[in-house]
DNA sequence: AATTTCATGTAACCAGTTACATGATTCA
DNA sequence: TGAATCATGTAACTGGTTACATGAAATT
């Protein structure tokens, strides 16, 4: 399935990052969801077991049968080539403003996964992007906020600034991880 | 329709707080959508009319027709009594962990209606228990960075200390906030 | 006259939610 | 042996996305 650059959802690459990280079973991600602050992903298995069957139909991911035979197959999965060169081509997508403005939560999922799979150079990369990009989002906020102010009432005007204050804060965290990965060994 | 209490989507909400701001057609809705920072909201039609129109079957808003016998005949909606009770009712819900984990923009979103939906006093409160919850996720987070700090790689960790910047950041915003609406006229 | 903007809609599709269902294993 | 946990799944539903379609009014 020459399909690789199909778009896929969070709940997707969140699963294809975590058995890129380690083979599991569908149990083991749900367990991830729901006990560790990764992301917000329900951890459902009506969302789960659908999004694993749809990733091995797509030759991304290989389920490993444990127990022939038996009613309830357990399986372990595990990232096939195809796999791995699907998520490592999504890590490496440019940070845009619409990733910024519509999809934070998986741009700090790509975050999470990216020095594993593609590497320091890459991840500075993607830092800097993200910091250019929250800036520059930051500036068009605050030319809102001058050109609203005076519509605006208390709440509505907090609530823009609470989007500048986020967006502030994230381009900030850009700057220090950048000088983290910096200190890394080079 | 009695099932007010029935739960809504975030896109059904802003709906909601948007007519309740002034009257105004699909395409107006589209039109704030389009071209101001409020909420993530898509434009598409295939969203707004047909979430209009579940709108109108619960009973909260009444489209007037404005141009009779026309084929394309242009409606502007209003809320009406039961709408602005279905909105005063979700603007009053307590703020929960779960609502700061999985659906801040809409915490935000309803905090963006509040002033001119439910009042001063109201909005104070929402305010006290969203510092409250932030906060206390913050040292869930906090908890969870110092348990396994030792397992995580320099991205992955980086991943959960954005979470807790940006919990924290919003545990400070609430607090300007309820500085601002305190120094409103009492 | 042609293009843009205003304005409303539908149909096919898809992914996630909720609720239900089943069975194996471990432990008290 | 009964309860909790491990483990996998499905069916009905719902809401949003994409793409398409239509037509009126205003502008160039």
């Amino acid at each position: 399935m020459g399909e690789s650059g199909s778009k896929i959802s969070t709940l997707s690459l969140a699963i294809l990052g975590l058995i890129a990280q380690r083979p599991g079973s569908g149990y083991d991600i749900r367990k991830v969801f729901a006990t560790t602050p990764m992301g917000s992903f329900s951890s459902s298995p009506g969302a789960i077991y659908p999004a694993l069957k749809r990733l091995e139909k797509n030759g991304w991911v290989r389920g490993e049968i444990q127990n022939e035979g038996m009613l309830r197959p357990k399986q372990v999965f595990s990232l096939t080539d195809e796999g791995k060169r699907a998520l490592r081509e999504r890590l490496l997508l440019p940070v845009t403003r619409d990733d910024i403005i519509w999809n934070l939560d998986g741009l700090i999922l790509r975050f999470a996964f990216m020095e594993l799979v593609v590497g320091r150079e890459a991840t500075l990369q993607f830092l800097h992007q993200y910091q250019r990009e929250a800036e520059s989002y930051v500036e068009s906020l605050e030319r809102t906020r001058e050109e609203m102010k005076a519509q605006m009432n208390t709440s509505a005007n907090l609530a823009l600034e609470h989007g500048i204050e986020s967006y502030r804060m994230n381009a900030d965290w850009a700057k220090r991880g950048i000088k983290a990965f910096e200190a890394l060994k080079g």
